[in-house]
DNA sequence: TTATCTAACTTAACAACGTTAGATTTCTTA
DNA sequence: TAAGAAATCTAACGTTGTTAAGTTAGATAA
């Protein structure tokens, strides 16, 4: 009997274009943009069919943000690749910054919104895991190079290095997002900006040796 | 005939009444607690008389705003007895940091929240006067610090250097807001973090010769 | 002192929001 | 063909920011 599976399918499908819709609502118009109501006009469903789906807006919203954390991992396991850990240190750098100008909506939700977050972890990532979790990527690249003796002798915390070099390029986009059309401050082109910052926070963590 | 200039002293009386309103909902539960019907309720009129003296809700929480910059430049200013500029620098990241710590929510809404900057800084702060406008302060900081030598070479352009500093900062402050209490990431505590960030940000972008 | 005018303030309402309860349709199964 | 279950919709509630129209109080002028 595979009617409960084409009925299970078919759910999917309009859980799945819930998802699309919100997710190009937001990406165009921002945050506040997504209401349940515009959503369920661009499926052409009513506004409460949406809670067949997903208990509320925040979950909805959360799921969303669990798919851009699984995207922004990919991008970085991409530079898994690289052995050297101060150049894979690089790469990630600029990496993070490239997947916050591509979603600067996604990424404000991210980054840059305090979320209630009462279930733990109730979205299906698997933390710890690299290929899933870009901090404990980055993470695993500082411990590497401190290790290999790379790092300054005061940083023997990787948890604390990875913060900081997470920050370091976090204030950056987030600053831009946030105050980047705000004419009191003659803002520099990110880009340049970023690679610069990489240098330095590089510079700031590593040995004299490089 | 000092009857007009009473009544003028009355508004302003009630115009305060509804700033520090809205400051103290907002300090003690957060921006989504600042409602106008909240802020009217805790002053004892109706929530269409504060449009009597402030546009619209925004406007408000501008003007909240401004007062809080101008807050952060006086801490700013009593760093400036300070002759060395790179011991400058280290003060003025952590008294920057000191703010968030004080104020996350005002910290929030002055650099985690982008806003329609519709009125090209109706505010009466004075941009460019170190006095009230932090950044100014900074800058200048900088740009001694790189008229003196004391920057790498690279680093010649003060706007850009200033915003790498602030952004170091920012991005460590922000992500505590953001995201502290999620379990995901096992925070350090942020004043140990901070001046390790100072360190690793100086060591970054000072000559050699410290 | 009384009438008038103006500013301050309130009441009532609107549209949009997230969300819930209850009715209705649609499809599967017996 | 009748019964039952799942999916969906309609209508509504209690919020939110905001506007329009009415009301009250105090200052001015006769």
């Amino acid at each position: 009997m595979g009617i409960q599976e084409r009925r299970e399918r078919e759910k999917q499908e309009v859980r799945k274009k819930i998802l699309d819709a919100a997710r190009e609502l937001f990406a165009r118009e921002g945050y506040e943009a997504v209401t349940m109501r515009r959503i369920a006009d661009r499926i052409e469903y009513s506004p409460t069919a949406i809670y067949l789906h997903f208990k509320d807006k925040e979950t909805l919203i959360r799921e969303l943000c669990a798919n851009d954390f699984r995207e922004l991992a990919h991008a970085f396991a991409r530079i898994a690749q690289e052995p050297n850990p101060i150049e894979r240190l690089r790469k990630l750098g600029l990496a993070y910054v490239g997947f916050a100008i591509d979603y600067p909506n996604h990424y404000r939700l991210m980054f840059m919104t305090p979320h209630p977050h009462l279930d733990p972890c109730e979205m299906d990532l698997q933390k710890g895991n690299p290929e899933e979790d870009a901090y404990a990527f980055l993470k695993a690249t500082i411990a590497q190079a401190i290790e290999e003796g790379r790092l300054r002798p005061e940083l023997t915390d990787p948890e604390l290095a990875a913060q900081l070099a997470w920050a370091s390029m976090h204030g950056l986009v987030s600053l831009h997002i946030a105050k980047g059309d705000d004419p009191w401050v003659e803002w520099r082109p990110l880009a340049q900006a970023a690679s610069l910052m990489v240098e330095v926070c590089l510079r700031g963590i590593t040995r004299e040796g490089k």
